[in-house]
DNA sequence: GTCTGTTGTCATCGCCTGTAGACATCACTT
DNA sequence: AAGTGATGTCTACAGGCGATGACAACAGAC
């Protein structure tokens, strides 16, 4: 039980240590379910088994990687431009973190999955939900998620590489767009915006028989 | 070789049609990676060793899937509010489809993956890329492509459970946010906008420390 | 009726996953 | 120096996956 001065050859700490570190990396760029527990022992350079002895299991590892460096956490919603600029700085150099990913990706399994999405509330839902209310927004919980799932949708395709242009925009391009896809409805034009009205040139024409999935 | 009036026990063609059916309904809505040949099967009450028979294996069965019964194909861009509606009418009833899946999730098989995000290509980005460049869009690519990331995370998310209200929000309250999410920048206002003024509250401060993944 | 190719069924292979358990090795206490 | 618990290494298991090949049952041709 020393404090440990001297670099100990074996060390427990450090092995936990090193595994919480490569699950992170390895979590953050292909998703929970995509990492193998093999894959997190190579890079730590520490053998798979311990995962299941210092955490008790992928899952219980992936929940600690959650909660383990949340920092000083200072949530600021999304609206906040500083936080946009940081967070997608910080996705397009470490990838989208799997808290992200569980809005959107099935999980293998479902505890790692409800505490991924109880992170994402507690981390980006909640501040921006709250900011919306007191800003006298009229829907803030639905317009707080539909925000995030967009803008989620948007950083996922992104880091997929699914779309060419979008792959290639540099954050710089990237942040105006994003900003105005968040905008609040401007309530000093009593119409509510053109893009509605622009679309009364089609009927009540039914395009049933389309059929993409 | 004769036309089969007669109904035949042994059908090879409408084993394959069985199959087709019902790898389309597991494919959209448990994806690619998450629905299991022998799943198919069950659900198809065909042997699942008839998909390496009559399709080569699952991921040729399911770029099948992909160009089977693409109807008509009138792909109108999502800047029509009927297609708008219709479209999230469709995925409230039978779940996202691979196609949309595959822009934001890594899929187990890249020949299907590539397949999909072709199909995604020439389904919807194509012709709302166009509608951008007829309507004079400055950067219609790249504003075609984030639009439909956006879509798709916002589809995604309310069909995966993870938002709540977003979840309970019937298409109806959907429809009007999704079109301003969606609505162009507007040339009217020169100032673009009061999101991006409304937020210079705080200076240039860096939120560096924090670390949500 | 017999023959032949098609269609359906079954067992099983090879691979990968998470993880449990046996064993070896080290560090620290006495 | 000996003992003892902590730590690391290795093998292997049970389950799930897609796919293969051997065999059985049927339908149509002759």
């Amino acid at each position: 039980m020393s404090k440990a001065a001297t670099p100990r050859r074996r060390d427990a700490a450090a092995s936990r240590e090193r595994l919480l570190n490569a699950a992170r990396e390895l979590f953050a760029d292909r998703g929970y379910d995509r990492t193998t527990a093999r894959d997190i022992g190579e890079r730590a350079g520490v053998d798979p088994t311990m995962i299941a002895r210092y955490f008790g299991g992928k899952a219980q590892l992936f929940i600690a990687t959650l909660h383990a460096q949340d920092g000083p956490n200072p949530p600021a919603d999304l609206l906040d431009p500083e936080r946009l600029a940081s967070l997608l700085d910080r996705i397009g150099r470490h990838g989208p973190g799997p808290v992200f990913q569980a809005a959107v990706r099935p999980y293998g399994d479902p505890d790692a999955q409800d505490a991924a999405r109880t992170e994402l509330q507690r981390r980006v839902v909640a501040p921006l939900r709250r900011r919306l209310k007191d800003d006298g927004d009229a829907q803030p919980e639905l317009r707080a998620e539909l925000f995030i799932a967009a803008f989620i949708g948007v950083v996922l395709a992104r880091s997929a590489g699914t779309f060419e242009h979008l792959a290639a925009a540099s954050t710089g391009e990237l942040l105006p767009l994003l900003r105005q896809l968040l905008a609040p409805p401007d309530p000093a034009v009593p119409g509510a915006g053109r893009a509605v009205a622009a679309s009364d040139e089609h009927g009540q024409q039914h395009h049933e028989p389309e059929a993409d999935q």
